[in-house]
DNA sequence: CTGCTTTCTTAACCTACTTCATCGTCTGCT
DNA sequence: AGCAGACGATGAAGTAGGTTAAGAAAGCAG
């Protein structure tokens, strides 16, 4: 498993010259996870941002009741962790769990900031991250606020669709909002309608 | 009105000496804007941060159906704008309307690319605002999954005691994501709980 | 003060969604 | 093979929240 996917992706938003491209690889850590493992914990500060080089992980928080509602997913070519404990080093809100074997390639923080003064143009890649995830999120409060669960289903499989086929019903309820017994009975509707 | 709250703001999260200060800002422009008129509109690229000096705005968005789905709220001392459009220079899908005449302080898309060189410490100011809206945006997410609309308002209350008494209850409610009927349902239920 | 508009409340009825309980199916174990 | 545990489907009964419609308060212009 190499970090050639990490580049493709680092080199659509970012020209780096070779010396540029080798030193921001070698602060880079491939690192294995099997299935069921955390990634981050809620409570820990979030020491790594992972960019998945294969396998799918979930993210979600857990209340005090002990639900878990899912944030988001990750699939090959995303990043995960808990953005907003990395950037401030700050307790994590968010669990990020491996749903199959994973490798990840994982920045830890003060490299990063090492990063930043000896590649300044890395300021602003990760700006791009950070915006894309923060428009990507208030898409979603809207979202919620504003569509019955049914579209907000089918926007589900618009948007992410080779995440739907991989991965339990329940989960995605969770990420909907709603029961898996309801998403049930949303699919079969939607099947039924065709 | 001065600029005043906007130095102390920024001297919270980033030390600059006189010249800086003085630099920075010689790049902000004070602009009143009467009640009802819009900072931003969905479909505009949105061209200006605005840092809020006096007065109370909302950002919302337009659905297909006509219905407002309000975002957040803004009133002294906090930003506003479509972060998501300001920062990518791409059509806003959020509209800002002042609710009060308001007195903003407003940074331009090109003058702020200039200041990130000549101050490149505005790069981590800006950057710590981003993640704040993020970590905001993303709590925002889990509380509309995980709490009933009741703990939602309480949420509010808490988070925004300023805000509650200023806005009129019909935009809370959509802020919460229900009916104005039903807001007014659940206080006077906590009324009678006391 | 009067009338007009905008906001808030109340109540009856309706719907989207939840809860709970049951059953069928598919895994993977040993 | 045979059992256990996870997952999904289905249906009955319950609840959170929506809709509609009417009236009470509250702001504001004349």
């Amino acid at each position: 498993m190499d970090t050639k996917p990490l580049l493709d992706y680092l080199r659509r938003y970012v020209d780096l010259n070779q010396e540029e491209e080798v030193l921001f690889l070698s602060k880079v850590r491939l690192r294995k996870y099997l299935k069921g493992q955390y990634v981050v914990q809620q409570g820990d500060v979030c020491l790594y941002e992972n960019f998945v080089l294969s396998g799918c992980l979930k993210s979600f928080h857990m209340d005090p009741e002990g639900h878990e509602h899912i944030v988001m997913f990750a699939i090959e070519d995303w990043w995960t962790g808990d953005l907003g404990s990395f950037l401030s080093q700050t307790p994590a809100s968010l669990n990020v769990q491996c749903m199959e074997n994973c490798v990840l390639a994982q920045l830890m923080y003060s490299d990063l900031q090492e990063l930043y003064i000896q590649i300044p143009k890395l300021e602003r890649f990760f700006r791009i991250i950070i915006q894309k995830a923060y428009v990507a999120s208030q898409q979603r409060v809207v979202q919620n606020l504003s569509m019955p669960a049914k579209d907000r289903y089918l926007f589900f499989r618009k948007l992410y669709p080779r995440i739907d086929q991989r991965v339990p019903q329940y989960m995605i309820a969770s990420y909907l909002g709603i029961t898996p017994e309801f998403l049930s009975k949303i699919r079969s509707q939607l099947i039924y309608e065709q």
